[in-house]
RNA sequence: GCGUCGGUGGCAGAGUGGUCAAUUGCACUUGACUGUAAAUCAAGCGCCCUUAGGGCUACGAAGGUUCGAAUCCUUCCCGGCGCA
């Protein structure tokens, strides 16, 4: 029988990070974290990284394990969590995944298998120049399968897909194996009033922990504008106002992906003593089917 | 007070006699998603009718000119600027 896996996800400012730490204590487990943008150092308050206060001895796992310099991805984060969740196992420690990025989780809990191709900036730089349409009409020579399928208007996944084509000389299987786990599905939710409340005193809270020093360190360190921009910092002056309207989008959009996966159980933050229920309930499934 | 420029959909801002329920951006709603994921992309977004399509009400207000007005004229209300 498989080994459980237990994932926390939700909104961001949903309280996931304290209830995964919860989780784990109680059943003697270790922390995933499955966030894109918490995988940088430096990137702490900007992105409301745990603190090592409170992980309460629990330790944390894919927090801080890339150069904001440099591009992470799906795929490398996909490599270091299922070595930590094979490496928990093995010691007998209950993976906790806890994070708000769909795309990540689902890596894991599909077992997405990513094609051996990594990004190729000099090809990318010439496709980006092309319109939809041509890059639509290349994948078509070049990948016709996957032409049937991909979204011939969005320049992003056509010049990866014509990346992947190119350089793997082959039509590539897109086929996701599942991992030998059991995921334990947690979402939290809460009516979106209440969520903006508690993004409103997250992001006050950004700003007294000193969001706009940590930025102008990030630039100080050689970081540039542009890649700021692309971890999430795209406002030139930070306010308040413009973070709190932008998280709040940003929450509506992780929504739209958590929508789909009909495993999450959904609980609302207060309900934590049946949360612990409920995990329990699921840890004990197994042992009563392995009997 | 005089002069002048302007008042357009949630906001910004096009249009300046018919092809305008009104370009575009933002916001909003819904959705897609296989190595950038706080990314990228799509659809919708006055009201009503089941779709094709049709009807109604709208571009500060009220009148007017016209076959026809968001667009022209008059007056009024409101705002910016200049001069007093």
């Amino acid at each position: 029988m498989n080994k459980k896996v237990i994932v926390v996800l939700g909104q961001t400012a949903s309280g996931k990070s304290a209830l995964a730490v919860k989780l784990a204590r109680k059943f003697g487990g270790e922390i995933i974290s499955a966030d894109s943008r918490q995988v940088y150092r430096g990137l702490d308050i900007g992105t409301g990284k745990i603190t090592r206060k409170e992980m309460r001895g629990i330790p944390h796992h894919l927090l801080d394990v890339a150069n904001p310099k440099n591009k992470f991805s799906v795929s490398k984060y996909q490599k270091l969590a299922v070595s930590a969740i094979d490496d928990m196992t093995k010691k007998g420690k209950i993976p906790v995944i806890c994070g708000g990025t769909g795309l990540y989780i689902d890596s894991i809990t599909q077992g997405t298998s990513f094609p051996e191709v990594p990004p190729d900036t000099i090809l990318r730089k010439k496709l980006g120049e092309k319109s939809a349409e041509e890059l639509f009409s290349i994948l078509k020579k070049v990948d016709s399968k996957r032409a049937k399928n991909i979204d011939p208007r969005n320049k992003v996944r056509l010049v990866r897909a014509i990346e992947i084509a190119k350089h793997l000389g082959r039509v590539p299987s897109l086929a996701s194996e599942k991992l030998p786990y059991d995921f334990i599905k947690i979402g939290l939710a809460l009516p979106a009033p209440e969520l903006k409340k508690r993004i409103e005193k997250r992001v006050k809270k950004m700003f007294a922990d000193g969001l706009l020093w940590e930025i102008a360190g990030l630039k100080k360190d050689g970081i540039s504008a542009r890649r700021l921009a692309e971890l999430g910092f795209e406002y030139n002056q930070p306010t308040y106002e413009k973070v709190v309207a932008e998280t709040i989008k940003y929450a509506k959009r992780q929504m739209t992906w958590f929508k789909r996966d009909q495993e999450i159980k959904w609980f609302r933050p207060e309900e934590e003593k049946k949360i612990l229920r409920f995990v329990a309930g699921q840890m004990e499934n197994r042992r009563q089917k392995r009997k």
